[in-house]
DNA sequence: CTGAAAGCGCTTACAG
DNA sequence: CTGAAAGCGCTTACAG
C-alpha cells in the first residue's frame, strides 16, 4: 500500500488509484513520524534567526520558505533573540526531531562546537548573515563592508566631511564588517573619524529613534549619519524630525538593507540593498543539495550589495 | 532508563544521576519521533496566520511563543496567505507530524468543516483574531466594532463631519466588524456616510500609502481618516506628507492596533489597543489546558480595546 | 510480482 | 523493584 501512494511505477496504474481513492475515503493519515523513525528523514529543516519579525529576516525568510516549499520540505522556525541558550534548546529539538537540516543565523557568542556537534548528529548546517569563525559549513550572506562603503561614499560625494555611524554591534561578524567599511571609506576620503561619532549599539526602529537626541547633541555636530540598517534609520529620521529639523535636508541618512519600507519612508530612504533574496534562496538551495548527498563545501559567499540613493540624502546645510 | 532521564520516582537518586551523566558523556540524543509513535503525544502545537511577519501578528507571536515556551511544547509557525489551499497543507502537516493542536487565524474563505476535519483526527483547534461561522471551538479576539466606534468617536468629538474609512475587506468577520463599528459611531452622531469614503482593500503599509493618492481626491474631501490597522494608517500619513500636507494637523488620522510603532510614527499615532498580548496569551493556555484534558467549551472571548490618543488627530482645518 | 517479517527507538503493561 | 517483551506505523530487504 504505501508503495501505491507513493506512485511506486512497481503499483499498476489502476490498482494505485483505487488504494489511492480508498486511502481518501476512509480519510487516511500518513504518519510521518513512523515512517521518519524508519527511513531517518523527517522533512524537516530548521531555520533559526535573531528575531522572525525583524523585517530583515522576514525577507530572507520568505525566499527560504518558498525554496523549501519546492522540495515539500516543513520548515520550523525559531527566534534565539541573541540568547545562545534558546539557540541550543532549538537545536536540541531538531535533533529529537530527526531534522533533516537546519539554517541559521548563529547568535552572538555561538561557539564552532555547537555547529560541529549539530553536524556530527547528522544535522547540516548553513549560516545565513553572520560568520562563525572556525565554522566548517557554507555561509551566505552580503558584503557588508563593502556596502557601508558604498553609503559612506556616497555621503561624503555629496560633500559631507561629518558622518557618523549609528547602531550595530561589535560583537557580529555583521557588526565589525559594516563599521570597518565606513571607517575605511573615511579614512580614504583623508576625513576624520571623530570618536564619538559611532553611537554602537541601537538595531531597532524604537533604538534610532532613541539615538536622535544623542546624535543630535554630539560634539563637532555631524551633518550625515551612515546607520546600521533600515529600522535604524527610519527611527531616527523620525527623532530628528521631532526635533524639529527636516531629515533629508538638515541631516543626511542612509540605512541599510532597503527594505519593502524604504521606498514609503518619508523622505524615502537612501539605503544599500543586501540581497535577502538571494541569500534565501541560496543558503536553502545550498542546504537542499546537501540533503541531496551532494557534497558542498564550506565557503563564505559574499552578495555584492547595490547603493540606492533617495531622498534622503543630499549636500550638506552648514547652520551658524 | 527512559524512567531516569523523565527523573521518575520510580528510580533511586543515584542511580539516576548515574544514568544521565552517562547520556551525556555518550552525546545520548532523545528520540522523539519513537516516543511520540508510542504516546501518541508529540510535544508540537502549530500556530498559522496570515502573515507572521505582519507585526500585529508578530506581536501575538510573541506571547504565544512565551506561554507554550514554559509548557516545554516546540511550535511550528506557517503563513497562509489567505491561501486556503497552503492552510490545509499546513494542517495537514501537523497531522502527519501528530502535532498535538493548532492556533490558527483561520485564512478568508475558511469552511468550518476544515476545522472539524481537523478536530476528529485529534487535533484540537483555536482560533485567534477571526471566527469561523459554525466552528465549534474557542475564539480570541478583540472587539472589533467597539474598537473602532472609540476611534470614530474621537474623530467625531475633536469636530470631524467627514470621515473615511480606509483598509480592510469584508471577506473577514473582523472587516466587517471593523466597518460596522465605524457606521455605527456616524450613524448615531447623526453624519451621513458618504459613499465613496470607504476605500476597501488595503492592510500593508505599501497601501495605505498608495490610498493617499485617492483619499485626497475624495469628492467632498473627508477631514479625517479611520485606517483599518496601524500600518495603513503610517503609509496614509507618509502618504499624506508626499503630497504635501501635514497628518495630524491638515488631516487627522487614525490607526487600530497600537503597534510599538504607532507612538514612534511622525506625528505619533492616536490608535486603538487591540489586546494582541492578551490574546496570543489566552489562546495558548486556552489549547494547553484542551491538551491537559480540561474541557474548554467553545466562546468567543472579546478582548476590549482601548484608545491612545497621541498626536495624529485635532480639530479639522477647513481650507478654502 | 506479492506478502509476511523485521526493525527504527521509544513507553508501558506485565511477568518474574 | 527489575527486566524482557509487545507494539506504535511505517519502509525495505527477503522469501515465496
Amino acid at each position: 500500500m504505501s508503495l501505491a501512494l507513493r506512485d511506486s511505477p512497481l503499483v499498476a496504474g489502476t490498482t494505485r488509484d483505487r488504494i489511492k481513492e480508498h486511502a481518501r475515503a476512509i480519510g487516511y493519515i500518513y504518519n510521518r513520524r513512523a515512517a521518519s523513525l524508519r527511513t531517518s528523514r523527517s522533512g524537516i529543516v530548521g531555520v533559526v534567526v535573531h528575531d522572525i519579525m525583524n523585517p530583515f529576516f522576514a525577507e530572507i525568510l520568505r525566499s527560504i520558505e518558498s525554496e523549501l516549499d519546492r522540495s515539500r520540505q516543513t520548515f520550523i522556525l525559531s527566534n534565539h533573540y541573541d540568547q545562545l541558550e534558546k539557540q541550543r534548546t532549538f537545536i536540541d529539538t531538531l535533533l529529537q526531531l530527526g531534522a533533516d537540516g537546519v539554517i541559521m543565523s548563529p547568535a552572538i557568542g555561538t561557539p564552532a562546537s555547537d555547529i560541529l556537534m549539530a553536524e556530527e548528529n547528522g544535522l547540516p548546517a548553513v549560516l545565513i548573515a553572520r560568520t562563525v569563525e572556525g565554522a566548517d559549513v557554507p555561509v551566505f550572506r552580503g558584503d557588508d563592508a563593502y556596502g557601508t562603503g558604498l553609503a559612506t561614499n556616497h555621503l561624503i560625494s555629496l560633500g559631507h566631511k561629518r558622518i557618523a555611524m549609528i547602531g550595530g554591534t561589535d560583537q557580529t561578524s555583521t557588526g565589525r564588517d559594516r563599521y570597518q567599511g565606513y571607517v575605511n571609506a573615511m579614512e580614504a576620503a583623508g576625513l576624520e573619524v571623530g570618536p564619538s561619532w559611532r553611537i554602537a549599539g541601537p538595531r531597532t526602529k524604537q533604538a534610532g529613534f532613541e539615538a536622535a537626541g544623542q546624535f543630535l547633541a554630539l560634539k563637532d555636530k555631524p551633518t550625515a549619519a551612515c546607520c546600521w540598517n533600515d529600522l535604524v534609520a527610519i527611527g531616527l529620521m523620525n527623532g530628528i524630525a521631532r526635533a524639529g529639523l527636516v531629515p533629508g535636508v538638515d541631516i543626511s541618512v542612509t540605512g541599510y538593507d532597503d527594505l519593502e519600507e524604504a521606498a514609503i519612508a518619508t523622505p524615502a530612504l537612501t539605503t544599500v540593498w543586501n540581497g535577502q533574496r538571494e541569500v534565501g534562496r541560496r543558503a536553502a538551495s545550498a542546504l537542499l543539495d546537501k540533503l541531496n548527498g551532494q557534497t558542498v563545501r564550506p565557503s563564505q559567499e559574499l552578495i555584492k550589495p547595490e547603493l540606492h540613493v533617495r531622498q534622503s540624502t543630499g549636500k550638506p546645510v552648514e547652520r551658524a
